[in-house]
DNA sequence: TTGAAAGCGATACCAA
DNA sequence: TTGGTATCGCTTTCAA
């Protein structure tokens, strides 16, 4: 590889001036930065960006922690954060945790040691200490860990209430909930929002909802022993997307006719959802939107710049298809 | 950071031997071993991995190029290849191409600017002369470039042969084709694999082979034209799993049953493909597979350990389900 | 068995 | 405007 001391000599000046013109930083006279640049051109010389991290203490990278870039939820946000983190001149460090606080603490550590400028994670095991120690900025996604840690979140209780509410309009009337993960923030506030509006009902009871774990197979096991239990229920809401296609998988198995005998609706909106026969209706959350936000506001922390909020509740938006 | 000069002044020894025990190199005493061990552990010190790759001219990082991560394929496809990389010490760099030449270029030269020490890649459009300036190891996956570049693909015509020949065992008389991107390899490979199979047949014409793009909405409006022209259709092989899943839709549109009046079988075996009803019949890639030995071929390479063979194809399998 | 020092490729300070 | 040089944190050679 060609380096900075090369293009000094075939310009006739020191490395000191070629640093300066490469930076646009410094006086530099016309002349010598004809040279200079020519030089460059015709070496084809590229800095060494782990030279400049090495002395800048930062590498234009940043680490996207995720539970598992197979989750359905999480290719389109990898591709907001690469989209805008490419804009800006960063480049992303994947790393897939499988909430597995072990592997968490363990790409902690190598993130730091290469050195990126910031990070953005999605999890529910990480603790607010471990991430204040880590010294660098965090945009927290989809979860929140901490109220000092700057994060972007979607309503997940206003969507919730949207969902079981449009299922009521839909003249449901008995709406049960396959609810995520015990103690997962989201989940626990879609379950909020799925109660305040039924638990008033006459007809309500806790056994309308049901653990999921937001996979399909959960699902499908779950909606098989709620529809066994309950054959009256007429409305589903899910959790998320990939149990809602479960449980039209498990009506089907029942022999129920979706939307006629059951309605089902889902939260998410990721692309599956418009897969399915009858495609889904569901509570749409920007996820584009959401890497995208967090990627911008990371690189503002990073580089200092402004940022007019660390936390975001982004909207999310209702989408009626043909599963209810 | 707590850098090497600490722990050697912490433990009363110079960095050349506090090196020495990182490394395991070179005649350390057990007592001066003892000390910086025990000073490693009380500072809690990391190597600066920059500084490492600095003067190393590696960095323990490798690139992964993938098109799309939305795309369904390559998820898994990038689970596997962070999985290896994590167990062999390596973290990955995503970068997402869009098949644009000029992407794909921009993103050869951040990662050698960043010393990445190698780089998998699925592309059609990147050339080998482009590959061989890289001077570091590459792996294309997915797609072949050309003869000397390590690669990993399928079986893609005989991939294609068993769905076909699938579809005329279950009493297709019709059998038409909905084939990828004219010129990308795996697309034309299975294309070739239908042909062989139906071209001697009496009722086979061109005009049963439509265009599509690996994508659902391509695959809608060529499975809407293909069965207006060609009523008589009752088996259709799609090139990849999405397109299979945008016949269902389509056929769905049209008020054709599935599998009772068109058989419809995919490629790829992705998640999705299970997610829908009727489950897809397909041929099943092993997704996961060809990304554990892209990588670790791939490391092999970077380590200049022994490679048996630089091109493998690997083998699918059909998997019977629903949709035929 | 150990330490001093050169060097990896860049940046930035200071003196000229 | 320019160049010399210390520096970033680490590895490795060489001499002691």
């Amino acid at each position: 590889m060609v380096s900075i001391k090369d293009v000094a000599k075939q310009a006739g000046v020191s490395v000191a001036t070629v640093s300066r013109v490469l930076n646009n930083k410094g006086y530099v006279s016309e002349s010598a930065r004809k040279k200079v640049e020519q030089s460059i051109q015709e070496l084809n010389y590229k800095p060494n960006e782990v030279a400049r991290s090495l002395f800048k203490k930062q590498s234009k990278t940043i680490g996207l922690i995720v539970p598992d870039i197979m989750n359905p939820f999480f290719p389109e946000l990898a591709r907001a954060v690469e989209d805008i983190a490419a804009e800006l001149g960063y480049s992303v460090i994947l790393c897939n945790t499988d909430e597995n606080k072990e592997k968490e603490q363990h790409y902690l550590d190598v993130l730091l040691q290469k050195y990126v400028d910031g990070i953005i994670v999605s999890s529910n095991t990480l603790s607010a200490e471990q991430i204040h120690k880590l010294h660098i900025p965090i945009v927290s996604i989809d979860r929140e860990i901490s109220q000092g840690i700057p994060t972007i979140v979607v309503e997940n209780k206003k969507g919730a209430q949207t969902a079981t509410r449009f299922l009521k309009d839909k003249e449901c009337k008995k709406i049960a909930h396959i609810r995520g993960p015990l103690g997962v923030t989201n989940a626990d506030e879609r379950c909020e929002g799925y109660k305040e509006v039924v638990s008033g009902e006459p007809w309500f009871r806790e056994s309308y909802i049901v653990n999921g774990y937001f996979d399909m197979q959960s699902s499908i096991e779950a909606t098989n022993k709620l529809l066994r239990l309950h054959p009256e229920i007429d409305g589903i809401f899910a959790a998320n997307d990939t149990m809602a296609i479960g449980a039209i998988k498990s009506a089907h198995q029942l022999g129920r006719k979706i939307p006629e005998d059951i309605a089902i609706i889902g939260f998410d909106g990721i692309a599956l959802s418009k897969a399915t026969v009858p495609e889904l209706t569901t509570i749409v959350q920007p996820i584009y939107e959401l890497g995208k936000k967090a990627t911008t506001m990371l690189v503002h922390l990073i580089e200092k710049k402004p940022v007019e909020k660390t936390f975001y509740e982004l909207e999310v938006r209702l989408v009626e298809r043909h599963s209810t």
